[in-house]
DNA sequence: CCATTAGTTTGCGTGGCACGCATATTTGCG
DNA sequence: CGCAAATATGCGTGCCACGCAAACTAATGG
């Protein structure tokens, strides 16, 4: 049932998410108005607030739907396969696999990646960009719950290894902004998060 | 080196975060203007923007300072205290001790309750509540980070255990808000969420 | 006790944002 | 083709964050 409807919806909201992104990478948060983004996706500036109810909400929307990917990947994978492997592999794929990786404006370019380090630094994004997280994190419980055969409703279990799954990648990436090139690679630092989070974080020998 | 004007500013500043807290609680999000809060701080509506750059921040005030208390906390353990133990104590501590429990203006006056539940489900404070556990994070990997010799820039160790116990707290703090009552002890929830997390969060037999 | 200086509060003005409501336009379906 | 539902748009409103400059107040040194 993909109607005309739908996919048009799909690819304003697409539209809309990769123009503010793409602005605000370029020209800094406050230097973007909702009516640029507006125009930049052939819309009228009343309508963006038909698809996002904030301009840090639009910045963070892609990310959202990173997130939630990895929920719907985790239900695809093998019912037999350990917990905590199926779990770093859903978490993998979202950084391998990438038609979205290839359509980046200029994969490499210094001034791109400048740009989004700017944007992440920007306090009045973090918060929504954590809000996206934390809403993911809730799809992502529900799919440990079901794997698992727990229960949402009177099981912390659930809940914290979702938590614990989304801390890893977060710290994997923060991890990897942070460190100068060559930089480890991202899988690397994922697999390594997750073994240790797994291990259940023994402190190290002095 | 407590001079009035220290002093004077942290007053205003609490005045300010409890006002907004307060009124929210009352009468939801947005049906409290920034002017209500200056008022009720007995301060002007300028000021409030000297203090908090936003209506959410002010809310989430008290939140981030009692998440960076956690961290002083964790400072204060015994040394030779083992780490998860350690972490487990500096959190049950900010629910135990209370000061500011007291000044509740009804601890379990269910208005009161009814009027919290609903602010927490306010989207556009979930970011804000986000970002001030993030700050706190990172003070709390800090700490961590001191405590097992481990280095901030190169090793993720101490951000993935910072990470972990925010998480446990959280998962144990919603799991008691959603919880019907009586509700479980909330410090036998955050001890058995650490527990569950520093043994690795193994799968449960199915 | 006073004068100088640095830090704080306040009022005003500006640009922008989120959203309700009414209207026009487009899509899906019989 | 024509109707009903969904969507886009235009306009108006209230609020908010913040820059700037002036009034004010605490701290410091004579």
């Amino acid at each position: 049932m993909t109607g005309l409807r739908e996919r048009k919806k799909a690819e304003t909201r697409a539209a809309l998410g990769w123009a503010a992104i793409h602005l605000t990478a370029e020209r800094g948060y406050d230097n973007v108005r909702v009516e640029d983004i507006a125009e930049a996706a052939g819309v009228s500036p009343r309508t963006f607030n038909n698809y996002f109810s904030s301009k840090a909400e639009a910045i963070a929307s892609r990310h959202l739907d990173r997130s939630l990917r990895t929920a719907a990947a985790l239900r695809e994978r093998p019912a037999d396969e350990p917990l905590w492997a199926a779990l770093t592999q859903a978490s993998l794929e979202q950084f391998t696999r990438g038609p979205e990786v290839d359509a980046m404006p200029s994969p490499a370019h210094p001034q791109w990646v400048a740009g989004v380090r700017t944007m992440l630094a920007e306090p009045a994004l973090q918060g929504e960009r954590l809000r996206a997280v934390a809403i993911a994190e809730a799809e992502l419980a529900a799919a440990v719950a079901e794997r698992t055969g727990t229960d949402l409703a009177t099981d912390m279990y659930p809940r914290l290894v979702a938590a614990a799954a989304s801390a890893a990648v977060a710290v994997a990436m923060q991890h990897y902004l942070d460190s100068p090139d060559p930089p480890t690679p991202i899988e690397r630092l994922i697999t390594d998060a997750f073994t240790q989070v797994a291990a259940g974080l023994p402190a190290p020998p002095r």
